[in-house]
DNA sequence: AACACCCTCCCCCACACGGGGGATTTCCCG
DNA sequence: CGGGAAATCCCCCGTGTGGGGGAGGGTGTT
């Protein structure tokens, strides 16, 4: 049985370089192309591929809409976005959207074929770079290499301060007096480097520090 | 080359289980385990492995704290985090603890050590639902609707503000009156609904408003 | 013209915050 | 046992911050 690709992009030259790696694989066949986003629903309609190829930047629908569009047809097909950029923010969106794949332009013909294979085995993947952008959020942001060096009780202070709380409400919340906050939340600001507390929640927050474990 | 395992995991069935299907690859090869997360960074301190598969939940010190602490290394290790759910929260939190691949107890072992290999070229990847809850809990940070009704001029405050900067700093950016920031962060807090420009910036990141756009 | 809105700047004031010290107990580790 | 780190609490003090007002100039809408 053989998989059936459709492929939306703006530009021909990517469309065709598309088109040769799918058509290259025996058990791959294109069965439509699009320049826009809102060629794509139609044709998909039409066609009912097991996969699109779904292009970010296009005119009119761009394709972060299109996919939103497609994954709320009655039998969506997969898609997989394919972005130019690495640190792209539209990785969070089109999970979203509801793409079931999200990899770069320079991904090897090898892997995007196998792409599709896996995404239309109803498994999902993302690539490289496109996990790490997710995980580090937007910014260009590791851990900051001071919050490893907090203590314990440091590091619930520096949580709930992540969590908008004024330092009153962290001693009630912890359940020790006003002044021991302060110190710890000294000691936070002196390690992480931080000013005041809104340097340190900032440097918080591009750790992905904030709170692993509150649900509520 | 072989390639390295350490398994951190509180059951020791698990421990096993997952230790039969590594150890059937000739390439791959168990060189510690640990039952906590405690243990497990003294013991990759000691044996440096290429990867370590990571159970989420653990006494003590649970699995994303735990590779938060390596990730935190000088030479860490490809860490995949392993769980039982598919409708884990943990998925966003392993990976911005600095997780390569987050993936499911119940993957198949051709898959894993599949996985393995994958991590340990530097490649980072997720299976099946884990993206999808992966999207959808970072859907539960909407955009607060406070955010829409902020004006040109007090978003840039805001972004500013979310860079860390005090107000007197942020007058200088903005080549304006040090009491036109304070006016402009005070619309800013009762549009947020903000207690103090701490609130504010959370909200800023919550929103995924931060800077789309400057690296520097 | 009148109105609304935004941006700009100003004054007064209370207080939470952060910096500078120091002191105590507990507990772990060598 | 002694040293050290962590956690707790205390005092003083300067100031950045935020709340409460108000006022002027600009722009666009009605």
């Amino acid at each position: 049985m053989t998989l059936r690709v459709v492929i939306a992009d703006d530009e021909d030259l990517i469309r065709a370089g598309l088109r040769i790696i799918v058509e290259a694989e025996p058990d791959l066949t294109v069965v439509g192309e699009a320049a826009d986003g809102a060629e794509v629903v139609p044709m998909v309609r039409q066609q009912r591929p097991d996969v699109v190829l779904m292009d970010v930047r296009m005119p009119s629908v761009d394709g972060i809409q299109a996919t939103r569009l497609l994954t709320a047809l009655a039998e969506p097909p997969k898609v997989i976005v394919v972005t130019t950029f690495d640190n792209d923010d539209y990785v969070y969106d089109a999970l979203r959207a509801g793409a079931s794949g999200f990899l770069l332009k320079r991904t090897r013909p090898a892997d995007l074929v196998q792409a599709i294979r896996v995404v239309s085995a109803g498994d999902s993947l993302l690539f490289p770079s496109a996990v790490r952008a997710l995980a580090v959020s937007r910014a260009g942001a590791r851990p900051h290499p001071g919050i490893a060096r907090l203590t314990a009780r440091e590091a619930d202070v520096l949580r709930l301060m992540a969590r908008g709380l004024s330092n009153a409400e962290i001693a009630g919340e912890l359940v020790v007096g006003g002044e021991t906050i302060k110190s710890h939340v000294g000691n936070v600001l002196a390690k992480l480097n931080a000013r005041d507390r809104t340097q340190a929640v900032i440097a918080a927050y591009e750790s992905g520090f904030h709170s692993p474990a509150d649900h509520r």
